[in-house]
DNA sequence: ACTACTGTGGATCGTGAATC
DNA sequence: GATTCACGATCCACAGTAGT
């Protein structure tokens, strides 16, 4: 399926333009003279965005396209014990399906009229990332499957992975060692070039299939759904269909795929076991992190022995330690451990431990370092949990609850913390600045004068000010400072670009106590906030709890309650209004933007001769527009071009309006 | 019981700054 | 100018704690 989108001649030539300008633009801006309004420059960028999907060209960040998912892909609960196992066996209807549960990449594949279409990553359950490009370099995964009785949009969702035999293929060829073929997947599938992808085997195996809105042409029984994989091309259903009536028949089916999974070519790190009628499952649903008609048998025999050098004493943004054992470095199950949480005093404790113990490890879920004991035990050399933060030298504070203590630092000017807690900010989930990671956090931290999300913006706008008065002077500072000029002038540029974040991710980036992004989320929608509420958000937000609201109870509702009346935080938000924090709004956004397609849910069918798909939809995607993959009653309007497919009929049938190619040119033009 | 949040592990890759 | 290496981002995973 080596088939790489080639854009034609025209779009390559705009895109590089666009580029440029975008570059001259970013130079002419930190040098002091800027040559581009800022929303002349946001204009280009979005157009680049549109052809090109993402402009880590320009920037810095390794970014894909982020899709959302049609139907969550949520992970499987897992279980240690057989009976646990069993437990839930009689919830799931007539018969179950027991299969290996493959150590990969979990993945959707979207099949149109037959063909592969797109491919995404699980990515947090809900957003995934769109990794088409490197699927069509896998030519063990079929291109085209047969379409007879079958959906014309087909999801297939599996696991990625590698033979164990290639991985060590490999090792054997290359001076660089592999560790295990998870990681390799991973890291394969997440390449920008795409050359390499081909050579490293990597194919699919499935372990769910579905459609939207047209479910009910596939099979009933997930067995005979992935029955249908093999037909289409993929690799021989391991599973076993099981009634029942006789638990026996479960155990046996558990026990058989457990004896196949030691030593086979493809690493499994489990047992899943799941209702074989899909009305079942569809009865059982979903919980928020988890599915409910499937759960994993976990074999934890991975285990083994090193021994204690020394115990860290980590801080996290919240000033909470963690006590974390270094430990000999010991191989267990295809990973070099080192390092293992002790969670807090209590718990390091219990254990007992000392310079020089010996301890026995094991990896949790085949993955994280646990240590579940001391070989040799001696209460006089225990470790005592030091009463100050070795980092600051300040006393620690100790909550005691239910018999844990956890130990705090209370410095607010604690560097450390201060780095966990931009760190934070300046996360994915959170604000998604640029070029503030680990190391830039912590340079911040020590060397700067930052102890709050306002400072950081402060210090951003500062920063821009002085490079446009006395740019030679300012790098001249910058320099002796910080050990990246360059990385902190892209900092700055991240910054401006995070003033405009949706609102949830502005109130979790508050650091309200118990306030994360989905209770933001939730906040920002009832208040509807708009870009200048900033300025007064915590008299707005004192209002709503003091009105109540679904998901916060009484300590939550104090903890807010006492973040409100806290005229540090009244100043905090105003400081923030005041270097221009505009938060987008999550309600508004799609109306007051106006835009010329707003409103629009299109389908595509046929060929287009003016561009691949991909393109057109993009295109048509920046100018307000939502691109549908099948023809459903959201869907408003049916593109046509060549050779058109079911698609029309459907269309036609609802009633939905039909245009050819000749709209899509006057819309773009 | 369920959910949100925080914190922890190892491994990979692309990018670009630092270094030779 | 070429090469090395640190960083940032992402993948996979689980545990503990507290709130609803």
């Amino acid at each position: 399926m080596v088939e790489r989108g080639n854009m034609d001649q025209q779009t390559k030539n705009l895109t590089e333009s666009l580029k440029k300008q975008i570059k001259a633009a970013q130079r002419a801006y930190y040098d002091g003279n800027p040559i581009m309004a800022d929303d002349k420059y946001d204009a280009i960028e979005q157009q680049l965005v549109s052809l090109v999907g993402d402009t880590d060209s320009v920037g810095t960040s390794v970014m894909f396209a982020k899709v959302e998912h049609k139907v969550p892909m949520l992970s499987i609960e897992n279980e240690y014990s057989e009976e646990d196992f069993l437990h839930h066996a009689s919830e799931y209807g007539e018969f179950v399906d027991v299969e290996p549960k493959r150590d990969g990449i979990s993945c959707e594949l979207v099949y149109e009229n037959g063909f592969f279409q797109s491919a995404e990553t699980r990515g947090d359950g809900h957003f995934g990332e769109d990794i088409t490009a490197q699927i069509k370099e896998c030519s063990a995964i079929p291109y085209k499957i047969s379409t007879k009785n079958i959906p014309d949009e087909l999801r297939i969702r599996g696991e990625l992975v590698m033979r164990n035999s290639d991985l060590e293929k490999l090792n054997a060829q290359g001076e660089k060692q592999f560790a295990n073929t998870r990681n390799l997947v991973a890291g394969t599938i997440k390449q920008k070039n795409l050359s390499n992808i081909s050579s490293r085997n990597i194919f699919l195996i499935p372990w769910d299939m579905y459609a939207v809105g047209e479910d009910n042409l596939l099979p009933e029984s997930n067995f005979d759904r992935m029955k249908l994989t093999e037909e289409m091309g993929f690799p021989r259903y391991e599973g076993i269909k099981v009634h029942l009536k006789n638990p026996n028949a479960i155990l046996d089916a558990l026990h058989t795929i457990l004896a196949q999974n030691e030593g086979n070519d493809i690493t499994s790190d489990g047992v899943v076991l799941k209702a074989d009628s899909i009305s079942r499952r569809n009865e059982l649903g979903f919980a928020t992190k988890y599915t409910r008609f499937q759960h994993c048998f976990k074999p934890q025999h991975l285990e083994s022995e090193t021994t204690l050098i020394d115990v860290e004493y980590g801080i996290g943004r919240t000033g909470k330690i963690t006590p974390v054992a270094i430990l000999e470095p010991v191989a267990l199950g295809g990973a070099v451990i080192s390092r293992a949480t002790l969670c807090n005093e209590t718990y390091m404790n219990a254990l007992g431990i000392y310079t020089g113990c010996k301890v026995q490890i094991l990896r949790s879920g085949n993955t994280i370092p646990q240590i579940v004991g001391v070989v040799n035990k001696d209460s006089n050399r225990a470790i005592k949990f030091p009463t100050v933060f070795p980092s600051c030298g300040t006393e620690l504070r100790i909550e005691q609850k239910d018999q844990v203590a956890q130990h705090f630092c209370p410095n607010e000017f604690c560097s450390d913390k201060i780095a966990q807690r931009l760190e934070y900010i300046g996360s994915r989930k959170i604000l998604e600045i640029d070029n503030l990671g680990v190391e830039t956090a912590n340079e911040l931290a020590y060397n700067s004068k930052i102890v709050k999300v306002d400072d950081l913006f402060q210090f951003g706008n500062q920063i821009a000010y002085d490079l446009k008065t006395n740019p030679v002077k300012t790098k001249q500072e910058l320099k002796e400072n910080y050990r990246s000029v360059k990385n902190i002038i892209k900092l700055v540029y991240s910054l401006e670009d995070a003033k405009t974040r949706d609102w949830d991710r502005w109130i979790a980036a508050l650091e309200i106590p118990m306030i994360g992004v989905d209770l933001g989320k939730d906040i920002a929608k009832i208040l509807s906030l708009g870009p200048d509420d900033m300025k007064d958000f915590p008299n707005k937000l004192l209002d709503l709890i003091q009105q109540g609201m679904d998901g916060i109870g009484p300590e939550k509702s104090s903890a807010i309650v006492e973040w409100v009346k806290n005229p540090e935080n009244k100043g905090l938000c105003f400081m923030l209004y005041g270097y221009g924090v505009r938060p987008t709004s999550l309600v508004k956004r799609s109306n007051t933007m106006g835009q010329k397609l707003d409103g629009i849910s299109y389908v595509i069918t046929g060929t287009l001769s003016i561009g691949t798909r991909k393109e057109v939809e993009a295109k048509l995607n920046a100018l307000g527009a939502t691109a549908l993959s099948s023809v459903t009653n959201a869907c408003n309007l049916l593109i046509v071009g060549e050779d058109p497919g079911s698609k029309l009929e459907k269309a036609e049938k609802k009633g939905i309006k039909i245009v050819g190619e000749d709209w899509v040119r006057e819309v773009l033009a």
